[in-house]
RNA sequence: GGGCGCGUAGCUCAGUGGUAGAGCGCUUGACUCACAUUCAAGAGGUCCAUGGUUCGAUCCCAUGCGCGCCCA
């Protein structure tokens, strides 16, 4: 810290002190420390590219909950890490490799996946940069990444488990298949978005030439793949056909009508066509009734053979000749314009496929099962509460969960088919021949799902399925937090393998907090360009500001906006704390006394403030509240300690008498306010804290402020009357237009209250400074001959002013006031005077209401006594 | 179609069954010896609407309107 600058440099003390904590170790977890465990895993950012403010958002909530716990002297551990997002990753290293010129095919598996290492080594540092220049206080020792030979092992082990449990197995099914991404997809990878499309009716001749049956799609080159026409078995108009064939237009293939319960006989004509290759619902009748499933929509999205004169032509190609065709054979019944939900892919856009392949899948049900009961019975719980109904009505509907990704950069599945006999082998370690005929293996070519390994996030990063110290220390852990928009992806599917495999939760506490938008609450998106980089940011303002400008506000699941204002009152702020104990410093020639029950009520007045604000704190970070538990330091720093006590405490400084005690005060108040501002803004109070007298290292290690017992309701009493007064008085300055250091020869303070004419009188030489006059002059009762006058709590204030009073304003300020006083009674007497109230309101609400009359009409007194003065 | 959230000062948002809050913005005044990244004073609100529960509703319940999200 520059010794004398009154402005607060954050670029080279943030540096500085997080070098210090890591060096020192501060971060690092120790199983055998004492005290309860206290241990959070990292959300692993993908290794895509760099973080955004979601990011921050999320870091600096656990950063605030892991620094506050382990203050408390817990046992702490919060554990980093990075994913390897497969999908993306890949999809991004592509792209590199396209603009100069490669095609991974072209070089094959293993130099490509050279090249994704070199990229994860690249943006890898980025992130864990960013992570740091935040301040998170994680423990690099225990760095992971999802790729990692440990974190592998339990997939593998994972894997080859659930398969022998049956509960994986691989099977020929409808997936959705992204065309361009050239990979399937489980169904939560899929975005359904609302879109115009064209519902077109065709008319299928029956084979007899009888008659015709209608169908509609949103697809119409799907129908060259039909191989049946379904239709309710309980529908009336259709009884009669089932079982006779029509003759599919276009292509002249006869298919059969059948019936299957799961059409909807609502919809049309309540007959549909059976595409089982590219429909799941069809899929699930083609099953039922044998059919054939004819695949006329290739991987890349263009027509295959099947589709005969079709072939080799783009989907959305086929369907407008499909169209033509249909029409020109008179097939085509109508084209209707409507809207449909489309299927996206998540990562590219591009319109999902829904296709028959071979791929592996998790059975979920019997996971699920467990998983529900976990958050049914409380063991996991979310916060906000409200979120555990999201979780448990989709964990109700799962459907099977498909694992594989036609893709070369994950956890390859330890699956190895027999070249001679075709015989499947799942194990650990690849089997050098087949089991079955001694014939060749080969390993399936694809990977898992990145969600399947971040599944495992919560134990695989301690070590399972080894039987580590840190995993019986720290697990399970106490908070997950995270988005709610992933709630399905991951916290599901953690919730579902943490049980399964260890029998425990992965988490007790689900900590969701909202999205991060922009000023105009828009979603921050490449597309928009209004994604803000937290590096930046922090660059201009200080980690500090950053992270109390994101917290200030926040809530549990509601999303926040963000603004660069917020981050720069933020560095305000942290401006304000900086100067704030550069005056306490520059005072710190004498030696402080520091006494829990001080002589002077001012003094008193703050150490008992600052016991209510500790605790207030420590109880809104324990329920999770930081958006309020920030605005209470905030407040408690800004308004009660900077305003009121530093101007209070200037008077007995100047005193020898006083000096030593009051620099008592100011510094045990600034030294606990730090600790407990520490793990919102954790550079700026190391850096304050560490140039005022302390005890121990670090303020991280220091420990958590705690109430000390010198609540004193007696001295908030008598500072409240005063500052009511004060701000009276200066109201009455500022009425007249006087500059503020203009210094008037007397103020005259009126109350017939002894406590409040003692508390007037032990504090004088404090209202004399603050209210900028010679005399502070206090009687039980008087009249002030020209003065202007201020009606305040308990007294009243008068400022005598020979010459410049205006009696005419001076009565209108008067009656204005008479009329709110006037209100408020009226209001007030009415309440008490209701019968109802007085027997059904608790006796502590009746008393204070009648508390309350007494002081309006105390006050409406004093307002009449002047106004009859003024005369 | 089912579910959820939000609607409080000009803007961004806290909050509470018992007298409505903050930051920013605005107005006025001050470079007051920690801080002009500041200080002091002030203006500004049928707490979306209607009904219900209650002695009392901005808060709880119901319905409606507006905005947003999730699932099918």
């Amino acid at each position: 810290m520059t010794e004398l600058s009154p402005r607060y440099d954050p670029a080279e003390v943030e540096a500085k002190w997080y070098r210090y904590w890591k060096e020192a170790g501060f971060f690092r977890a120790d199983p055998k420390a004492p005290g309860p465990v206290f241990a959070i895993v990292l959300p692993p950012p993908n290794v895509t590219g760099i973080l955004h403010l979601g990011h921050a958002l999320n870091n600096t909530w656990q950063d605030v909950l892991i620094r506050f716990h382990r203050m408390r002297g817990e046992n702490t551990l919060w554990l980093p890490g990075i994913d390897h997002a497969g999908i993306h990753t890949q999809m991004k290293v592509e792209e590199r490799l396209r603009e100069q010129g490669i095609d991974r095919r072209a070089i094959g598996r293993e130099a490509f996946l050279a090249e994704v290492w070199r990229w994860k080594a690249e943006y890898g540092d980025e992130i864990l940069r960013q992570i740091e220049r935040l301040g998170a206080s994680v423990d690099w020792s225990r760095l992971r990444f999802t790729l990692d030979p440990g974190l592998s092992r339990a997939v593998t082990e994972v894997f080859v488990r659930l398969y022998r449990e049956g509960l994986v197995y691989r099977g020929h099914y409808i997936t959705n298949w992204c065309v361009s991404c050239r990979t399937a997809l489980s169904d939560i990878e899929v975005e359904h978005v609302e879109e115009a499309g064209t519902l077109t009716t065709i008319r299928y001749p029956l084979a007899d030439g009888s008659g015709a049956i209608e169908v509609a799609t949103t697809r119409p080159e799907t129908m060259l793949g039909d191989t049946a026409v379904a239709v309710h078995p309980d529908d009336p108009r259709w009884r009669d056909w089932v079982g006779r064939e029509v003759v599919l237009p276009l292509v002249g293939r006869r298919i059969p009508i059948v019936a299957d319960p799961l059409v909807d006989p609502e919809f049309g004509t309540g007959a549909v066509k059976v595409t089982p290759a590219h429909d799941p619902t069809d899929f699930a009748i083609g099953q039922r009734h044998g059919l054939s499933a004819i695949h006329v929509i290739g991987e890349d999205g263009r027509m295959t053979a099947e589709a005969g004169p079709y072939a080799g032509l783009d989907r959305y190609a086929a369907r407008e000749r499909v169209r033509q065709d249909l029409r020109a054979g008179g097939y085509l019944v109508r084209e209707e314009a409507i809207t449909h939900a489309v299927g996206h892919c998540e990562k590219c856009g591009a319109v999902i496929e829904p296709l028959r392949s071979l791929q592996w899948f998790v059975r979920v049900a019997p996971l699920a099962e467990a998983a529900l009961e976990a958050v049914r019975r409380g063991a996991v719980e979310f916060v906000p509460e409200r979120f555990a109904k999201v979780y448990l009505n989709w964990m109700e509907n799962i459907h099977d969960w498909c694992i594989s990704r036609q893709i070369w950069w994950g956890h390859r599945i330890p699956a190895y088919y027999c070249q001679q006999c075709g015989a499947t082998e799942v194990a650990a370690d690849p089997p050098t021949c087949c089991p079955h005929c001694g014939g060749p293996m080969e390993q399936d070519a694809d990977v898992l799902d990145t969600w399947f390994s971040s599944a495992l996030w919560p134990f695989s990063t301690l070590g399972w399925p080894e039987d580590t110290e840190d995993l019986r220390v720290y697990y399970p852990t106490a908070v997950l937090s995270t988005g709610y928009d992933i709630i399905f992806f991951w916290v599901a599917r953690m919730i579902m393998q943490g049980v399964h495999f260890t029998g425990q939760v992965p988490f007790r506490t689900v900590l969701l907090h909202g999205l991060v938008r922009d000023a105009q609450g828009r979603k921050m998106s490449k597309s928009l360009g209004n994604g803000v980089n937290p590096s930046e940011v922090i660059d201009r303002y200080g980690a500090d500001a950053l992270r109390i400008a994101l917290v200030l506000g926040s809530t549990p699941g509601n999303d926040i906006r963000y603004s660069e204002e917020k981050v720069k009152a933020g560095g305000h702020f942290a401006n304000k704390i900086y100067n704030a104990v550069r005056f306490v410093r520059l005072n710190l020639t004498t030696e402080p006394a520091v006494s829990d029950r001080p002589r002077h009520p001012v003094d008193r007045w703050i150490l008992s403030r600052l016991d209510a604000v500790v605790a207030r704190v420590t109880d809104l970070l324990l329920g999770f509240e930081f958006g309020e538990a920030a605005r209470a330091v905030y407040d408690f720093w800004w308004d009660e300690f900077c305003d009121w006590y530093i101007e209070l405490a200037k008077v007995r400084l100047r005193e020898e008498a006083w000096r030593s005690e009051v620099l008592g005060v100011l510094v045990t108040v600034a030294e606990t306010a730090l600790r407990l501002l520490h793990p919102f803004m954790p550079f700026v109070t190391e850096e304050l804290w560490q140039s005022l007298p302390h005890r121990g290292p670090s303020i991280m290690v220091a420990p958590w402020p705690v109430a000390a017992g010198r609540a004193d309701p007696e001295a908030e009493a008598r500072v409240g009357v005063v500052q009511a007064a004060v701000r009276t008085g200066r109201n009455l300055r500022a009425e007249l237009g006087l500059s503020p250091q203009a210094r008037l020869p007397r103020v005259v303070l009126v109350s017939e209250a002894a406590t409040v004419r003692e508390a007037f009188e032990a504090l004088s030489p404090e209202m004399a400074e603050l209210l900028r006059v010679e005399r502070v002059e206090v009687t039980a009762r008087g009249r002030v001959a020209q003065a202007i006058a201020g009606v305040t709590e308990g007294g009243t204030v008068y400022l005598p002013l020979a010459g410049v009073v205006d009696p005419e304003r001076e009565r209108e300020r008067l009656l204005k006031a008479q009329r709110e006083s006037q209100a408020e009674w009226a209001r007030t007497v009415a309440r008490l005077g209701d019968a109802g109230f007085r027997n059904r309101a608790p006796a502590e609400v009746v008393a204070k209401t009648a508390a309350r009359v007494e002081e309006l009409e105390a006050r409406l007194k004093r307002i009449a006594q002047r106004l009859e003065d003024l005369q």
